[in-house]
DNA sequence: ATTATAACATACTAAAAAGGTAGGTAATTA
DNA sequence: TAATTACCTACCTTTTTAGTATGTTATAAT
């Protein structure tokens, strides 16, 4: 039951790239140095994210990185769930897995949805913005 | 981002001596054959929940195991963090990580400390019983 | 006492996932 | 055309997961 340093560093990518300056693209050499996480590693994480359409990567000098949109119309959720690949709690809830032959009479599959829709909901409801402020909306405050 | 087996198994095997008579010791083999779920890897799981003295573990004939509480006394969220070992959702919450020197100034700490806070609730707010009706007062609900 | 039963204990293993590295190719700018 | 930077593919090492195997100890019935 953790995150992974996939989607910790994507989301610490993300905040690092809103707080720099808006109109540039930010090298990944400079991103992976603020933040102490290994270059090549965090360029993998970078490619998920811009494939997905969350940044603009742009070739060649004075290229890099930069978000699509403003930090506020961005949710943690949809961060995560990239770098992640998803974020459901229980291996028989992915798409990919078998049909469990049990989830018509499991007593703890409900537990489980409802326990989506909770985790769900609350990086929904959290910007990025609010990220780099370290000031939530969240169910929880 | 995933609960192991290790803690869906020890939930529906709390769930499965709940549905039981609760004057019996059942045994493993029969929780085991109920669950689907290999005899000899559900034993590893519920020497653990013994251990925490959230069941009684009789030996021989007759034996097995039972709830040492009635079921609505039991939460989830005990019984997972027997079975996982904890629920934290990152690594640098754990009490055996190496400290984080960047965590002064971490814009993401305090989101997964609300995040702990939130799922730790949740889980602590069902009961077993609960469980077993597959009703949950929960606060997605 | 002996036998069957069932928990308890320890060690091992195969497969998958996590957490990276290495080396090259393509695009952009000076 | 040279430097810079994203992009792409493949590989590798370590850790975790999900078990299996082989016993030993406690209890009850015969």
């Amino acid at each position: 039951m953790k995150i992974s340093t996939r989607g910790r560093y994507a989301l610490r990518a993300m905040v690092d790239l809103a707080e720099q300056d808006s109109d540039d693209y930010i090298p990944l050499g400079s991103i992976a140095a603020r933040q102490e996480i290994s270059p090549k590693y965090i360029e993998s994480i970078m490619s998920d994210l811009s494939k997905a359409g969350l940044v603009d990567g742009k070739h060649g000098k004075g290229g890099g990185y930069k978000l699509n949109r403003p930090s506020e119309e961005y949710n943690v959720g949809e961060i995560l769930k990239i770098a992640e690949g998803d974020i459901y709690p229980v291996e028989c809830m992915t798409e990919c897995s078998k049909p469990c032959n049990r989830s018509s009479f499991c007593k703890t599959l409900k537990l489980w949805q409802d326990f989506y829709a909770l985790i769900d909901g609350y990086f929904a409801s959290i910007s990025l913005k609010d990220v780099t402020l370290s000031q939530f909306s969240g169910k929880t405050v």
